[in-house]
DNA sequence: GCATATTTGTCCGTATGTATA
DNA sequence: CTATACATACGGACAAATATG
């Protein structure tokens, strides 16, 4: 447990219950807890250094993101999505990503936004030459939240947060989620450069395949894992 | 203060810090807490005969579904939301709604659903004759939700129910909240027979009608009363 | 500007209730 | 059925920040 007493160097910003918030999101996105893993109170206040009371606020803000589950009595444990789950995320990336992008004005100035969406495309490919599969990840997911970033919607723009989140922990579940972004990459670039040249319906239209590609290998390499692991 | 006693009687269900929860968010969303109250510890601590700690967990909750704000080291208060807060929740609406409606199979079996949306718009109605504007208010809302449940996400279902639930927040700041909703229950009637008769497209195109209607009239309300209360 | 009172943030000890071996 | 482990909830403590005079 001292990779997670490194994380106290990082105890100095807000409210103590958001910091550990913060500490444990990571950990449980990177794949540090696996899905189903008990979050125990008292062997993480121990390894964090804060109380029960504060332990139990930053588990209540992760539980209403949705990546901790709360059984009354029982305790929490990090979400195990299930194929319904990926099924709705995949419903509400539809809806969501495709209606920013279908929606862009052609006169609005995007300048700043679509370099910070090329940047985040930068980083994927040196992810990928690195063979650096969890950056590639993470590099692939900020790509989409940046997208949905650019309908300018806060409430949307949480909401995406959140379902990416839980997106992330569909791959930890999955059975090798390794080298599952690579493919996926040069379709991002594709989707960036109709939006560049403002050709929103077919970046749309490119977006929605994307998704259901996505979603269909998803949902084998999920039942696969399910036939193996009953 | 005695109200708030009386819903002790309601304390009965899961674990405390949700059912304060709960008390707490019938109260805003009905009035009984204007926007902008601060919601001290010690008082309703007292009122509700629930420790401090399980206090600040349904505070917790509350502030992460939007409703109540916290300012380090000053305490909660109930939302403000600006008028930026409306034309945001105004799009988050037209996106979901339209698309929920548009989106309808014309082969799907809606019967159930359709009668509980009916049943609302019969409450409404009734809300109406009674010259009950509170819950005609709630109806009409409620009317929205259903709608967007009949697209069945989960997810989408809870970003509404936050939404509407922040939209409800938005009536009690505006100037004259009570005839608000007159108008545009005919108007729900509308849409809901268009879907009743599989013209999705043409209630898609009502319902954003309907919403562009009413941001409008409700950003005016809002600037006014704000002209008066600087 | 200063001193005081109030309120919040955090933590701890403990008693009770609940689930599981 | 008992025992154990754990979560839930409470009450009290103190420091820190804020509001008040």
């Amino acid at each position: 447990m001292s990779a997670l007493e490194d994380d106290r160097a990082l105890l100095d910003r807000t409210s103590t219950a958001e910091k550990v918030a913060d500490i444990l999101r990571v950990r449980i996105i990177e794949g540090g807890f696996a899905p189903g893993t008990q979050l125990g109170e008292r062997l993480i206040e121990n390894a964090l250094g804060v109380s029960r009371n504060t332990l139990r606020e930053a588990f209540r803000l992760l539980t209403h993101e949705g990546l901790l589950v709360h059984q009354l009595n029982r305790g929490v444990f990090v979400r195990v999505p299930s194929v319904e789950d990926v099924a709705d995320i995949y419903a509400v990336r539809r809806l969501v990503e495709c209606a920013a992008v279908r929606r862009l004005g052609s006169d609005d100035d995007l300048g700043v936004e679509l370099d910070r969406i090329a940047e985040t495309l930068h980083a994927a490919e040196r992810a990928e030459r690195e063979e650096d599969w969890l950056d590639l990840g993470t590099a692939n997911i900020r790509f989409h939240q940046e997208i949905v970033a650019l309908s300018g919607s806060p409430r949307v723009d949480a909401l995406m947060r959140r379902v990416l989140a839980e997106l992330r922990l569909v791959f930890h579940v999955m059975a090798d989620p390794q080298r599952f972004h690579e493919p996926y990459l040069s379709r991002n670039r594709e989707i960036f450069d109709l939006i560049k040249s403002r050709d929103h319906r077919g970046a749309a239209r490119e977006l929605e395949r994307y998704l259901d590609d996505a979603e269909r290998e998803l949902t084998e390499a999920y039942t696969a894992k399910r036939a193996r692991t009953p």
